[in-house]
DNA sequence: CGCCGACTTGACATTAATCAAATGTAGTGG
DNA sequence: CCACTACATTTGATTAATGTCAAGTCGGCG
């Protein structure tokens, strides 16, 4: 991230121990509170609120070398519950130290800013995505975002296994499970992915990458 | 917010011009480059994205106290439109010279990022609310959200005017102008609100905070 | 007064939810 | 290795919530 050695060295010394996370348990938990960023070592999470009646509503998933805990600057305390999708691990930095540190070294401090803003913006897509998406074209998008993120971190951009249950995924984009496994065999009917549980390889990413921006307008007929 | 009056010195130095923005018009637009927050003196406004398609999706209503345009630090290009809803009033802040004061008052800085993170958590709260509730609790929460803020701001919370139309509220809660008309009927018939055009009363808030939060069922009948 | 855009209301269509089974899969202990 | 259980997923039939289409009605403004 455009750090002279000597600054890497000093974020280094504040990041803290690292910390296992396994599968199916709690990084943190709505209300806790807030005295660590955690920084995705290895694996998989998903974030969620619990609505007032007691469901819960899947904000995000994440993946390793993204950021956890943004959301609990605001009142010192966390937003939502943090899960391992699968055994995983973190590194804490301790968000006082972190602040201390941004004073000394300005790129720090101005890259923690794009990764707040970053998020902000990917709710902002997952809004537009909840708010004016039909199913099959949010769940295109989800697959979509996934490979992006995938190719990224130089996976297979075609080629990879689902962290999450069917049912978080429909959490996550505002439907049930039976839709989301309607999709699914959907899209393995006409082509477009091959499913084998949760592996899952996209052999139309260019038709996908269409239905998710709604360009293609994808057969209505049999959901 | 808690600063010294040197430093709130500082700060009015870099704050710069004000500038008008006249009901219907655009602050920045999607791609614009990025140099500047806007802190809002006066009026209200909205952000929407365009969708892929060409639609809009608005993203969020904001008013005199709110800050706009943190989700473009992350790109140097904003990411949505902000169009005034009616005539208003903004404060340049320059966003390099923000970061640069940053480092020789923390308290700004720290004042800064529950900013952001609260935004992060109002996306949130939105994507709850887009992803598990029925159109009536989102309106209702819709409503409930908005007396909290003019409460906050030392106006009335039972009464206020609606600077959006019909239509900019449906699409912000991914409903149509229909729905959002039969809504507003239903919950006057029910004696919960008075209406007259977008001035609006709530009559029983209390009542529409338990529909928001999903405790009182809500009448599913007559829709 | 009359037009225009914003809103309301009604009838009908559609999407995705719900309910109900059936099927598959991963563990577990024998 | 196999039977057995618990859970996750798929599939089908039906229904409910909300969208769509089509008239109106209202209110403000020229």
């Amino acid at each position: 991230m455009g750090l002279a050695d000597a600054d890497l060295e000093k974020l280094d010394q504040i990041i803290g121990r690292r910390r296992k996370v396994r599968k199916d348990t709690l990084l943190y938990r709505m209300d806790d509170p807030f005295t660590n960023l955690y920084a995705i070592r290895l694996g998989h999470f998903k974030t969620y609120q619990i609505t007032p009646g007691g469901e819960q509503q899947v904000t995000g998933f994440q993946m390793a070398g993204e950021l956890l805990g943004m959301d609990a600057i605001s009142t010192d305390r966390h937003h939502c519950d943090a899960m391992a999708l699968e055994d995983s691990e973190v590194c804490e930095i301790p968000f006082l130290q972190l602040e201390e540190l941004f004073s000394t070294i300005p790129t720090l401090l101005h890259h923690f800013h794009r990764m707040m803003s970053r998020e902000i913006t990917r709710e902002q897509n997952v809004m537009l995505l909840l708010g004016n998406m039909r199913a099959e074209q949010r769940f295109a998008a989800f697959l979509v975002n996934l490979a992006a993120r995938y190719a990224a971190r130089g996976y297979s951009s075609t080629q990879f296994q689902l962290r999450m249950s069917r049912e978080e995924i429909g959490n996550y984009l505002g439907l049930t499970i039976e839709s989301i496994s309607r999709l699914l065999s959907r899209l393995k009917r006409q082509g477009l992915i091959r499913v084998a549980n949760r592996e899952i390889e996209l052999l139309q990413p260019e038709r996908l990458r269409a239905i998710a921006a709604g360009t293609e307008p994808g057969d209505p007929g049999s959901f």
